[in-house]
RNA sequence: GCGGGUGUAGCUCAGUUGGUUAGAGCGCCAGAUUGUGAUUCUGGAGGUCGCGGGUUCGAGACCCGUCACUCGCCCCA
């Protein structure tokens, strides 16, 4: 707990969180992961603003939609500009897309990482700024590009070793005009069923009524029983395009399970939509989720441009991830000198140690039992420990603190003696 | 935004129906050992009991407000 203070508040603001330590470290395990997979597939990075013009944000998530509604950070500043604080990636990469005329070159793979900002309650998985890491592709309508950034979700949630803690649950919303028919049909059905819908549900109808069909409400639930089937409204390109995904996920033996409930609220979704969701978090179980935009670029004033991509949440990523499945650096080797005498050297053969590719503790105060202290406490393999005596001789002793053994190593040995150090990538036990 | 729970040391938590200077374990610092760590022993630092107000002779305990976290709803990654 912050302790109290006169004058700044020193607690972070509301939903934000330092990272560090352990959680630091399964961030950069993730995203390295994640980078490394990501070019495998073929996908660059792009890095785009953390604001971008409010517009951006609310011209293609929808005046109506809540991100937009309620939960952006959006100011004006002193220019008078109107901006946000982005709640999401893809409309950034779209706008960059577009800015950058790169339709030249399609298609565009795309992959990045990094905050994204909510005004929301906090929960557990739910936080105000939050981290995230995306994957697009812009300008292929084709379904082997679904079933590619499927496959890729797969191969980092693998990698992670995560796959037993979620499933994959996949639906199709059907193109456009398969989608608003089925939506037509849904208003419909529902309006004639008013009086049974909750009263979440009534402001969805106005709102979003695809919603109502993931609706948590014992009352809804029944009545979306014997609502209208999505896949009744499929036309024909749209069911061929979604068997054709399907197709591809089980030549590939990728599980999953097919959620005719499973929605994209906003306008510009069609076709394939699913999400990877894990028990393991409560209620914020979609760890990893993503659809096909292909109405995206062209409404946000760009050339019409398939596009279709996902996002996963760091966070949730990191909370499901033991931080003893994480490797840490190579374990140390610590310099003592003994004696300010002692110094300058042991500043020098640091630095060669370093410049040799070694990972070096270096420790500045205490006599010697404090300082062989701390070189166990950094988990250190091996303590060069320089004195007057062996300094004279040319010499330094190199005590092993795992096995308690030391010997005199001449100073031009030292690099020989620890090479076998290096590098060394080791699981914490 | 709505409803429930929690908030005592760096961490995990005790704290009796309100009663003197608020405790433990772990961690941290120091000494036993001024050139040899992980064990042990001894000592020490560290809390306006989340914050503000109220009730009371007296509040960490009770009441109100507020902030933060947490669970569910909403929404979403």
């Amino acid at each position: 707990m912050a302790k109290a203070q006169k004058g700044p508040k020193l607690q972070p603001v509301r939903g934000t969180h330092d990272i560090m330590g352990d959680k630091a470290r399964t961030f950069q395990y993730i995203n390295k992961i994640f980078q490394d997979i990501a070019k495998r597939f073929g996908h660059e990075e792009i890095s785009t603003p953390i604001f971008e013009f409010t517009e951006v944000f609310n011209r293609t998530l929808g005046e109506t939609s809540d991100v937009v509604s309620k939960e952006m950070y959006s100011f004006e500043d002193r220019g008078g500009e109107s901006l946000t604080l982005r709640p999401e990636y893809t409309a950034g990469i779209a706008r960059a897309f577009i800015s950058n005329g790169l339709q030249q070159s399609l298609p565009c793979k795309f992959f990045g990482s990094g905050p994204m900002f909510r005004y929301e309650r906090p929960q557990k998985g739910r936080m105000r700024q939050f981290h995230q890491i995306d994957v697009e592709i812009l300008g292929a309508a084709e379904p082997q590009a679904d079933i590619e950034v499927l496959a890729l979700a797969v191969t980092l949630l693998t990698e992670l070793n995560l796959m037993a803690n979620v499933r994959l649950e996949i639906n199709s919303l059907g193109d456009q005009e398969s989608r608003h028919a089925y939506r037509d049909a849904l208003i419909t059905y529902f309006s004639a069923h008013k009086d049974k819908l909750s009263k979440d549900s009534l402001l969805r109808l106005e709102k979003n009524p695809l919603r109502i069909l993931d609706s948590k409400n014992d009352g809804d639930r029944a009545l979306v029983e014997k609502a209208p089937r999505i896949s009744d409204y499929y036309n024909d390109a749209s069911k061929h395009f979604f068997e054709e995904v399907i197709a591809g996920l089980d030549a590939l033996g990728i599980d999953y399970t097919l959620n005719e409930r499973l929605v994209r609220g906003l306008d510009y979704y069609s076709h394939t939509a699913f999400e990877f969701i894990t028990n393991d978090l409560g209620a914020q179980g979609t760890v990893l989720a993503g659809g096909r935009y292909d109405a995206l670029i062209e409404m946000m004033g760009g050339p019409a441009t398939a596009g279709i991509g996902w996002a996963a949440g760091m966070e949730r990523l990191a909370e499901l991830i033991s931080p003893d499945l994480v490797p840490v650096e190579a374990r140390p080797i610590a310099i003592v000198p003994v004696g300010v005498t002692c110094q300058a050297k042991a500043i020098e053969i640091a630095q060669q140690l370093r410049s040799a590719g070694h990972r070096v503790e270096m420790s500045y105060r205490g006599n010697m039992a404090k300082r062989l202290k701390r070189a166990n406490k950094a988990h250190a393999n091996e303590a060069v420990i320089i004195g007057e005596d062996e300094l004279a001789r040319g010499m330094v002793m190199i005590k092993n603190l795992n096995d308690g053994k030391q010997q005199e190593v001449a100073l031009d040995k030292i690099l020989n003696h620890l090479k076998m150090y290096l590098s060394l990538e080791v699981k914490k036990s």
